[in-house]
DNA sequence: CTTTTGCTGAAAAGAATATTCAATATTATT
DNA sequence: AATAATATTGAATATTCTTTTCAGCAAAAG
């Protein structure tokens, strides 16, 4: 679960061209260097990617965002503001203030074993999950 | 929670006009006509409204469940498939057949506590949830 | 009843994403 | 290594979904 993006490209049997290798780099490193709760839309992701190498399109970023999301590599999520944003599958969720915008990312391994069981007592089997919790700050603080 | 899109608005002073309460009735009935796991698009609940009446426009479609959704009315969700689809905001989940795209609905008390204990420890009021589950059909069965 | 405000339909505009196509790069086959 | 087959790319165009503009109509306020 701590692979790079190269490592599950080459698990899942994803070729890595120099455009794709720049664009996973981007993407593995958009935390590093813009914080905890940065999740680059593809308009975002395409400035990032073209500091490094500008001769890439932004219809190869689109293109690539959708092969590592199909196989499982990265995460797409909305948020409610229209634009795609994507970020590492690495199962955590997200605590949304409606009021800033802010982000605020968890985990809870109390939840995930629910999910399990839901998803067992339905027939099937958990692949992947969601969760959002919309919020405002609490009045007592 | 079981009120009509009508009382909804009422309570929340949102006007209802002829083409809103079509469409709000249409939305309230998509479950009951339509099977439990209905999740129009704007297109398809413009079909719906059209067969009511069809003098109203895609464009107060467009707005009106935008209106809806601001209110907190209806819950707008995305399911990877890149339109936004809206029902009524009763507080359910989802679990989602990556393979059929087949939606099934369901609540958990133990896990909405526990999103409630999550955003109180990071200093937040729950005000919203959206929890989805993407499985395949277990083997065993 | 007149004025103001807001809602609507039709069309146009806008934004996000996908696709076409010729050029280039990669891989497989001799 | 040379050639043939296949896949990827950039640039431009197309498509899809959603929002906005604007003139006409309806509702509410004065």
């Amino acid at each position: 679960m701590t692979d790079t993006i190269e490592q599950k490209c080459l698990a899942k049997g994803v070729k890595l061209t120099d455009q794709r290798r720049t664009i996973a780099r981007v993407i593995s490193e958009s935390k590093k260097n813009y914080g905890v709760s940065d999740h680059p839309d593809v308009d975002e992701l395409y400035k990032r990617v073209s500091d490094i190498d500008n001769k890439i399109s932004i219809a190869t970023v689109y293109r690539t965002v959708k092969l590592f999301e199909e196989s499982g590599i990265l995460m797409k999520h909305d948020f409610k503001d229209g634009k795609a944003r994507y970020e590492l599958n690495d199962d955590h969720n997200h605590l949304i203030d409606i009021k800033t915008g802010n982000i605020i990312e968890f985990t809870n391994e109390e939840i995930e074993s629910i999910q399990k069981k839901i998803a067992e007592k339905h027939g099937y089997k958990l692949v992947d999950s969601k969760l959002e919790l919309y919020c405002v700050k609490d009045k007592s603080d």
